[in-house]
DNA sequence: CGTGCTAATGACTGGACGGTCAGTCAGATG
DNA sequence: CATCTGACTGACCGTCCAGTCATTAGCACG
């Protein structure tokens, strides 16, 4: 028993371990798009199945339920570089304006001009009734962010880039119109287009002003 | 036939009337706080009937389908008083920061302190599948928000009481504060609470020191 | 009190879908 | 080549629920 645990699996799995990953990430991926068209109540794992090119009972080879699915989905998803962003941000140690634009450019191309966009959008969906997906996006994402800008603004305030702390007892005022956009785009972006690029540029305009002129 | 009309009618329908008037807004009460536990398709329209105090069949003597439902539903939590506000606003003429406070704390009161919070929340939820309500709620409630609030800004430049017009280009950042509080007190309000009254008061007094400040 | 009408009911239907599992078959093993 | 294995399949099961409709309750009227 040693033996064949040792031996058949040394050639089998390895071939078995990339083609199962890469089977995985083709049923994330459809789970992906069938719940950001349908939602999660309304999408239906044949038409996952279906995209991914799979049978419907092989998806439960990979994951427990549906629910779970959803979830791994948003895991992967998350696997963003933020805590990657966030050591090149305070090592680099530039002025507070040079990080939010930073930021801001980041947002754009990372997020607003990604799928992740579709990500966060569907946790804005149905994480009011996923307490499990907005405990782990509040701790993996948002605290992190709420942390790192916190802590900018903080720095900027010793320094005497900043006057006033406003940032710093408030973050969430700096990424305020980083969720607008989102949602925005996603609900009304074909309604209305929203110039994401010049708001954003107006807002870091608008927040240096306020944050570098004379306190109040 | 025209005496029957005419008759029995104005006797049974005005009572009818008041009966009818009654039951529907049980129907759309129960339904609101069924939609917003449960999402669009996982209410249960029996859960909707059992909750108003009447029989299932009963609600489709009063509206066409589940989507009409939610839609009648939708509808009748928008009778915002915001065109009042928005001619009162104009007629009060007072000077932007003080009208500013007040949309905020009619958005405190009127929206964030009451059910209306979560229709709005529901809006953001379920717009992206109901292009029918997105639209609705872009043309009755968006659209004119933006409107007063470009005006507002337009009539402060104009009197030299703010010395630049980001917030006549993009009213959005007035606002979007107001949608990071609805949007973070739905979905993390239980994890992570924020003092929504102390981050408006931080926005406005941000807004007025970049805004009245000399022009960059 | 009987007659006629509408409002209301809730058992029922038809279809949809999450999850299961007996069976298949490609490829590894000896 | 014969055998074995386990990844994969998809028909099937049980459940759920939107929407229907035959039946009943409530009420005005003569």
């Amino acid at each position: 028993m040693a033996t064949r645990l040792k031996r058949k699996p040394a050639i089998s799995r390895a071939r078995s371990e990339e083609q199962r990953q890469a089977k995985l990430e083709a049923i994330l991926a459809a789970a992906l798009d069938v719940f950001v068209e349908k939602g999660f109540s309304d999408a239906r794992l044949e038409d996952v199945a279906a995209r991914a090119g799979v049978a419907k009972g092989t998806i439960y080879l990979y994951v427990a339920s549906k629910e779970a699915l959803f979830e791994a989905m948003v895991h992967a998803g998350l696997a963003v570089p933020i805590e990657t962003v966030e050591q090149k941000i305070l090592a680099l140690d530039l002025p507070a304006e040079a990080t939010l634009r930073m930021l801001f450019a980041f947002l754009r191309q990372e997020v607003l001009g990604t799928q992740r966009k579709q990500i966060v959008g569907l946790i804005l969906s149905e994480a009011g009734r996923f307490p499990e997906i907005a405990a782990v996006y509040h701790r993996e994402v948002l605290s992190r962010g709420m942390r790192l800008l916190r802590r900018v603004s903080e720095r900027a305030v010793e320094r005497g880039e900043f006057q006033s702390d406003e940032l710093s007892r408030f973050p969430q005022l700096a990424i305020a119109p980083g969720v607008l956009a989102l949602v925005w785009t996603n609900l009304f972006g074909h309604i209305e287009p929203l110039d994401v690029e010049d708001m954003f540029e107006a807002h870091v305009a608008l927040l240096m002003r306020a944050l570098k002129g004379p306190p109040a």
